[in-house]
DNA sequence: TTCCAAGCGCTTGTATACAGCTGCGCATGT
DNA sequence: ACATGCGCAGCTGTATACAAGCGCTTGGAA
């Protein structure tokens, strides 16, 4: 007999793993605000469950680094400051060229196939230009990469970069959504990164993985460059007197 | 007034936090041996709490690898399989050159005094052979470094990293036990080490930095080796027949 | 003898009640 | 007018009660 019917959900939709899952999504699409308050009575509220499995999500979200806590005064979502963006472009670079280059030297025949299925997605969701689509498979791409690396410590580091590149990523595909045309300029570089990538994983070349693996991550913070510094809307306005 | 006399503990000695630290102590210190079972009211028995403080520290020794939960069937101290050695000293060797390279280029003086205190700490507990304090003092020597990268997310990983080395470092000491000039012998060549680390990190020479810094890694995984590989003690036995 | 299954007990997962802390506001006194 | 302290409200931190899942054991049948 196959589960009483969809009155109970499939336990892994139900619960403290519900709720974890549901806010670490609304985090990383910044429909969460970085520095926001949480509060654990509303999120109990708005997810139907009781404190408890909402306070394991937030313990586990702050271990990972997407929420802060302060003792006795709760938890809000962890700070996005410009100070930060160094050293996240640092250990990306770093941590991108290592797994690239480790995933080109040992993939397995079946890793090879899940990351070309990867880039598959990313290419098929590009037309449609969803920021929220485009992001996840971006990160499912290279997260495939990474565990063709074999190396879990280097994974997990990299797998936090790249969570935190999401919510960066966010703001320039946001702030680019007005012109269509840069944005798919920027959708053609990176797919075209991508199809090198896969091209030498398979081929295992190591050195040339590890190189598009370093210009994929200029791209990516040529294009945050780009946003966050572009000239503002205000420089063409007219000003009084 | 200060605090009703000791009638109540400090806060932070009490409740989830408290928990958290003892659990993760003796974790590090193989007291609690890595696949053995964790039962929930057991430990909240052992450090009078209820069951959710005792939950709250485990959930967080969970996120940090430290522990390993089991879906429905609780959680168990994470396994130290030889597989993950391989991969646990390439990511300890990137992860320290890159930090302490950092750390040579971008340290304050206040943060060089951090790390000439912590390399101080070590020198002093090494006389007494003090296998859990030359850890520790190991450890917070090369988060003091770490920290003076100023690079957040590779602080984390290498955290991580460090942490468990502590765990790997414990294996190895305590079959030098037996072994009183071998362990002198490689505390010797640890100081050394630590000491020219410190010097270039002072002096800002951050090539040498990171060939001291790999040459380090190399000096552990030798350890390591020569401990777990060691000619075990039945080779000499004789045998019947 | 062996295999299957239902029941039982132990452990986890969740809800709820309660206690304690934090910060704010108001009142009172200087 | 300003400082200080008391009280209150709201939230977090903890305890406990309850529900549900899993494995083990025991009984029965092939």
């Amino acid at each position: 007999m196959a589960k009483k019917a969809a009155a109970t959900k499939p336990a892994a939709e139900r619960g403290a793993e519900h709720v974890y899952r549901m806010l670490r999504q609304a985090i990383l699409r910044l429909e969460l605000k970085p520095g926001s308050d949480l509060d654990e009575l509303e999120i109990s509220a708005r997810y139907e469950v009781s404190r408890t499995p909402v306070r394991e999500a937030l313990i586990r979200l702050t271990a990972e680094g997407l929420v802060q806590a302060v003792r006795g005064r709760g938890s809000r979502v962890a700070a996005m400051n410009l100070f930060d963006l160094r050293d996240f472009f640092e250990s990306l670079d770093l941590l991108q060229r290592s797994q690239t280059t480790l995933a080109a030297l040992r993939r397995t025949p079946a890793q090879l196939r899940e990351i070309e299925a990867a880039a598959q997605g990313f290419e098929q969701a590009a037309p449609r230009r969803d920021v929220d689509a485009l992001n996840e498979m971006n990160f499912r791409f290279h997260l495939a990469i990474s565990e063709a690396a074999h190396s879990r410590h280097l994974h997990h580091a990299y797998e936090r970069a790249l969570i935190e590149g999401m919510r960066v990523g966010h703001v320039s595909f946001i702030e680019h959504d007005g012109s269509k045309a840069r944005l798919q300029h920027h959708l053609d570089l990176t797919i075209a990164d991508h199809r090198e990538m896969v091209a030498f994983i398979r081929d295992q070349d190591t050195e040339s993985a590890e190189r598009v693996a370093a210009r994929h991550v200029e791209l990516f913070r040529d294009r945050i460059v780009a946003t966050v510094l572009s000239p503002d809307a205000t420089r063409k306005m007219p000003v009084p007197g």
